[in-house]
RNA sequence: GUGGAUGUAGCUCAGUUGGCAGAGCGCUGGAUUGUGACUCCGGAGGUCGAGGGUUCAAACCCCUUCAUCCACCCCA
């Protein structure tokens, strides 16, 4: 029996990958305008940074970490999201005493779930954190750059999605206020409800049952419980949204899965991607720092799935062109020729750095030989056949125009801008 | 953890009542001297997911098992 991946975990074929580099390009040089800086951080962290951080009743820490013991009986995990240890880097490294400090991470994170489309163990998130900033103008800037990814990559069909949190406080009071509300109209919920009354109540507000959308909509309202500080923030985010042109939807529903959120928190969602829709989330997270040890210092942070992105790429058929190469080397099939034109497409490569050639390799007849440069893709052939090498010259010949007419260049002459000129696709 | 669906060539999939393992694409050789695309003729490539059972005979029926996909739950 052949061994086979892993379940739930992927390998990137080169099909694929142009794609990612492509998100991640994007993202990148989005960030970068944004004044974030690259942050690389391990896959392994303890397993309390996670327990404390997340939550020890969340779904991921409760019974998706994966967890062991090392050789010194110490418990670690793979990291199943990114701002935990993020943050245990930047306190430990003193980044959060600067006014301000934005940094981005890309990277797989791992989670013991059952698969299913767009969820996946090793899954890939591009995250940013931005610390010290309080008021709402950051949370602002966070949904205008990751607009302009999506923008980037020409993703349209993204909608925003805004909600408050409040504070700590604020969330328990409406929990009690929800929990009460609910129990007391126990008779009308249905199984998944009544399973969700003490796990998660907020989510009983989001089911699709017929049934039970009057008594859904008379439900006390997260918003209506914030705080006034909180309330303004809320306001502030909104009119800032509002003055750039961004489109967002508020959820009150909307609740994040991760403990350590407070205040702002949003998501951008698809609904081109199945039942696993969030394309990116974030959120305020402005007491984690100081609960991991670091002085009180508020924060924001986002991450987008890497691998929903580029599936929504895929779907969206947006620019999925293999990458050609410009020239295809055709050699003689006698073999003869074969130690001098290595040298002479090597001298090529240095003459013309913007051109990709591609080397005929491993044999073959020249009708084979220009069925493989046919199907590279590229647009000129280059010929080095053995009469061509006695006379010091190739042949140029356009795979992509009929009528145009074969070309000579000398081989004495590589450096030339006449050569290159030929040669420039 | 709970449902449902699917496993046959590298890929996408046919396979009738149980009776020789198939197609398209891809790969590869050829169709008169060293030239691709359109066309034509060849070739390679299979433990029919795995194990067991029924049968003269199993890709097909029965049992077990594994894997994959979709969904619930939850999240990126």
């Amino acid at each position: 029996m052949k061994i086979q991946r892993v379940k739930g975990m992927y390998d990137i074929l080169p099909e694929q990958s142009a794609i990612w580099e492509r998100v991640e390009s994007s993202a990148l040089a989005t960030l970068k305008a944004y004044g974030y800086q690259q942050i690389r951080l391990p896959v392994l962290e303890r397993t309390k940074l996670f327990a404390q951080a997340i939550g020890q009743e969340t779904d991921v820490v409760s019974k998706e970490m994966y967890s062991f013991d090392d050789r010194n009986n110490e418990s670690l995990t793979m990291r199943p999201e990114g701002t935990a240890g993020c943050v245990r880097a930047m306190v430990q490294a003193g980044l959060i005493h600067h006014h301000i400090s934005k940094v981005w991470y890309n990277g797989p994170m791992f989670r013991y779930e059952n698969v299913q489309r767009g969820r996946n163990r090793q899954f890939y998130q591009i995250g940013g954190e931005a610390t010290g900033v309080s008021t709402p103008d950051i949370d602002a800037e966070m949904v205008l750059l990751l607009q302009a990814v999506w923008a980037d990559l020409g993703l349209d069909n993204l909608t925003l999605e805004i909600n408050s949190l409040g504070d700590a406080e604020t969330r328990q009071t409406h929990r009690q206020a929800l929990q009460s509300y609910l129990g007391e109209h126990r008779s009308r919920l249905d199984d998944d409800s009544i399973r969700r009354l003490d796990s998660n109540p907020l989510r009983i507000l989001d089911s699709k049952n017929p049934n039970m959308q009057s008594l859904i909509a008379e439900a006390p309202v997260l918003l209506d419980y914030l705080d006034d500080e909180s309330t303004r923030h809320f306001t502030d985010f909104k009119a800032i949204l509002d003055a750039c042109g961004v489109e967002y939807v508020v959820n009150p529903c909307l609740v994040r899965g991760l403990d350590y959120y407070n205040r702002t928190v949003f998501e951008f969602k698809t609904d081109a991607l199945g039942a696993q829709g969030t394309v990116c989330g974030g959120g305020r997270y402005d007491s984690l720092i100081e609960r991991q040890g670091g002085r009180a210092t508020a924060a924001i942070g986002f991450s987008m799935g890497v691998d929903r992105l580029v599936e929504l790429m895929m779907v969206c058929e947006n620019n999925l062109a293999h990458p050609a190469p410009d020239v295809y080397v055709v050699i003689d099939p006698s073999g003869k020729v074969m130690v001098e034109a290595q040298h002479v497409v090597e001298q090529l490569r240095k003459a013309c750095p913007q051109t990709v050639f591609q080397m005929n390799l491993g044999a073959g007849s020249f009708k084979a030989q220009f069925k493989r440069a046919d199907k590279s893709g590229a647009q000129l052939a280059l010929v080095l056949g053995e009469d061509e090498m006695v006379s010091r010259t190739a042949v140029i010949k356009n795979l992509r125009d009929r009528d145009a007419i074969e070309r000579t260049v000398d081989l004495n002459d590589l450096g030339s801008p006449h050569t290159s000129h030929l040669l420039s696709v």
